[in-house]
DNA sequence: TATGAATGAGCCTTCATTCAT
DNA sequence: GATGAATGAAGGCTCATTCAT
């Protein structure tokens, strides 16, 4: 079958750009084979060069695709909140959700694994995603001191402090994840970031004045 | 010069065994050719067969090289402390040394982008490495939850939140290593870990009983 | 031209094969370059891996080739031949062809080289192609036997020593050939089996009751 | 331990070219290592190269060793025989000896397998060996004839005939002594030889005159 | 002399890329 | 546009040969 229009062009444009997710998350650039990646994506090799001119251009549409729409969720997580306080709250309890779910871990682990092959991708990914981040977090942060809610007195290095554990678990998750394919992780995520928010706050001298 | 004694042997097979580290780090086991391999320990190639049978079990004497001693130092520093207080305070002024160091870092780069590769090498270092640093700062928590120094309700998964600035901080040196290496860091790694520290402690309510 | 068709792909795969004999006949299957193979067959050494797994594949496809037909021409002579001893004499007149021919001593010189590194190959072809002649020959000796043409007491050691200037011609015309490819044998082959049969019969005792 | 006396170093020179014969003999030129034949023979890879200048004036020195001794068994025997036909039936009778001792299959295997690539070698051999053997028989059989023993038209001819299952022997053995390791031959070479003794005497009308 | 550590040319095999169909 | 056959550069590994000890 043919993509004669638009719409169906994009489709396999995403369907190459997904399998070529999964083969680099599971092999690296390096050992991911263009065939894999092509057969996972129900296209044939040769279509594959149809759509991108390289195996080099497919990891870097793969790392745009994947520094886009990030932080959609976030920002209306927070911008929802009402306060600093629960728009830290509300980040930290969707955390596990983006570790579990199966695109963020991928897309770090690709980035780790062939950062030093591509050095300018992994720094477009980190001022793309993990700058605004910790730029997002920063402004609650100081939203929040502002505010008197707490005090904060460095937000940036504070907001690396929040975000920390996710990398953590990220990482883990990446490690350990077929450890834990059944079903129980290799670390109680609901648990360990409540506990995360619960010590955040106290060490941040909220809810004192209340 | 030929290595004829042991000891010359040795240091032939731990030459290998940093070029390959080296090697791996920048390009990742499948990329890395056993000919740079060699060539960085100043040895041809058909030398490094004499040493290891094939490239895998290059990778796997490294991470075997590893995971061995990497604890020594951290359980000196702990073991020396007068109170858990202190252990906690000296584990985390050696963080940033620990992570600008130059072979945890690359070590935990090979693990992260061949982990699945070869999960069981993964696992192991997981078992041998980062369960027994968690073990160990569980360990100095309950300690000094104990002695009233501080309250710690779950060891383990506070722990886990002890050490999560060191794996993002191991991340970020992996990811922007480059980007930083006219001098300054990517973070302060001092005072990140000092404001951890500080934070650290008052949500554990250190102190309060002064 | 691409071979899209199962045809043109079998022309290519029994190309490969003549080519593979040809180099595995002149070189031994170690000394064998499936470089030079696939050139010879006119393609390219990556094209080669598209229809042969490995270089032992190649090797073991073509005895599987050379066991397949190799019985049809002889088995039609003997079929056809009113008595025994026409049958025998029709047998021996084939032989020189047999051996001049390029397949036959090529494939043997093949197998002997390389029996010890492929032993199921040489017992296969033995039972396949050997004792399939050998059991042919003792079938007509026993109907000769039977008929009162002539006298054999043991058939199948008879047929052995039938056969036995067959092999003997082969291993020269493989040792030999070169120094008689300027068109006259090593041996006068015609006069050797015309001589050989004329001394069988007289051994046989053939002709004495007419 | 080291070879002073010119003793010393021509057993040395012989155990490696015994060794090589062995090696030669499993593997073929090509696919025989230095290493193994230089362990085989209980000395070491650089020792052989102080008796050898390479792998193939092993392979040299190895064909001349063979071809020089061989005939003194067989020229004693047959010079020993009081008549032409006694001489042809200790030859034949020895002929088994000849097929199951271990070192003419080696050598006529390792001549086949890699005549193609010294070409000259075989010519040597044959030179030196074969024609010579056939010369001799085709001597006793021009004896025997002018004796008025037997009939024999075209000696060197018949001579090749009187030795076609020694060949054919070798060969088989050469292919299938694996299969027949466990202590029974694939053929039984004394019956064999006895029945074509047989035959060869009918065949020339031998005794026919008593 | 004897050894075996070191070398690097060479070969099998894989796979990104091209292109005839 | 889609396919997969064909290519050949590249890399892991072996092994004949050299040479320091």
């Amino acid at each position: 079958m043919r993509a004669r229009t638009n719409q169906a062009k994009d489709e396999r444009r995403t369907a190459f750009l997904m399998a070529a997710m999964d083969e680099f998350f599971e092999n690296g650039f390096a050992a991911a084979r263009v065939d894999d990646i092509a057969r996972r994506a129900g296209l044939s090799k040769g279509t594959l060069y149809l759509y991108f001119k390289s195996k080099k251009e497919l990891f870097q549409g793969l790392i745009d695709m994947a520094a886009a729409p990030k932080r959609q969720q976030l920002e209306k997580i927070v911008s929802e909140a009402p306060t600093a306080t629960a728009a830290i709250e509300g980040f930290l309890r969707f955390a596990p959700v983006i570790v579990r779910q199966s695109i963020v871990p991928r897309i770090i682990k690709v980035m780790i694994g062939d950062s030093r092959r591509f050095p300018e991708v992994a720094h477009t990914y980190n001022q793309q995603v993990i700058e605004r981040t910790l730029g997002l977090i920063a402004d609650i942060l100081k939203r929040g001191h502002d505010n008197g809610e707490f005090t904060v007195e460095d937000p940036k290095l504070t907001a690396s402090l929040v975000i920390a554990p996710i990398f953590m678990s990220l990482v883990w998750h990446i490690l350990f994840e077929q450890d834990s394919s059944d079903g129980n992780d290799f670390v109680d995520l609901e648990a360990l970031f409540s506990l995360h928010h619960k010590m955040l706050m106290k060490a941040l001298g909220a809810g004192n004045t209340a």
